[in-house]
DNA sequence: ACTATACTTGACCAATTTAGTCAGGTATGT
DNA sequence: ACATACCTGACTAAATTGGTCAAGTATAGT
């Protein structure tokens, strides 16, 4: 089970978006230089996150883009569902009301995936880019 | 962020396991048939289980596989290391003191990663076998 | 001794996913 | 007009996954 990079560097990417969005849009091009992502591949990554508005964009010279809401409004949840980074744990195919795929009883482990899914993403729930600001802050220190 | 099938067959596989072999070995015949997974496929899960010491093999006729520990004994941990699902959010190719990539400080996010993998870890160490036996005796009640 | 059962080992493969690249656009501030 | 920077879609190489296939070896029962 491991992260794929489209999740890590859309978080790696607001992180830096964050910090210096406060003054001027920031553009893709100084995003893929400071964290070494391509730009070819960050710009799939934003027109994901502009679907889903935890982005906004602003075209022409001096463009680039901003966050469209606070950090402690945007959670890892809602990055990772932007980009398609979603946590799997069952595979049954066909879930009836007591089985899975067609058979009578529920397979012997479907809870405990259940609960490992909840737990996972209780993480991504609670934790916000601010959280991950504040830390980077702290570092720097 | 998805489980792979081996290690969630290997799991289910044990859990059959732990309820039938108390009387005989249970051959992986009867955990295919009775789990819906190919045989072909569970004889490699099990070749790793076995070299991890979580089971024995008894050969010939009527034989078939054993628990090595007591099902409080086996943690999903040991299950998940034995057949190489392991949890990879981090991927810092090189990692120094101080930073990621060969870069002077620790990447944005590098903390983040690795307490997301403790969190995960946290809930395979603490699940035994006994766990979801209990859990699945339960459920037929 | 023979045979059926069941473990053992290793090679092989098709399909999917991943992690991008490439080649064109279009909008806009100066 | 022109440079900057967003926007879009097609394409692809490499890795991973989820197996199958083939050819063994060991052992219990007859």
């Amino acid at each position: 089970m491991k992260l794929t990079s489209k999740g890590r560097y859309a978080v790696m990417a607001l992180v830096d978006l964050a910090r210096f969005d406060n003054i001027n849009p920031v553009s893709l091009r100084d995003i893929s230089l400071r964290q070494g992502i391509s730009l070819d591949y960050l710009e799939q990554i934003f027109s994901k996150l502009k679907k889903d508005q935890i982005v906004k964009s602003i075209r022409g010279t001096q463009g680039g883009y901003v966050l469209s809401k606070k950090p402690n409004e945007i959670k890892l949840t809602n990055i990772f569902h932007a980009v398609d980074e979603k946590v799997k744990t069952v595979q049954c195919k066909k879930e009836s009301k007591k089985g899975c795929n067609g058979k009578a009883t529920k397979c012997v482990t479907h809870n405990l995936w259940d609960e490992l899914e909840t737990h996972i993403n209780t993480f991504f729930e609670k934790k916000s880019l601010e959280d991950l600001l504040k830390n980077n802050t702290e570092q720097r220190a």
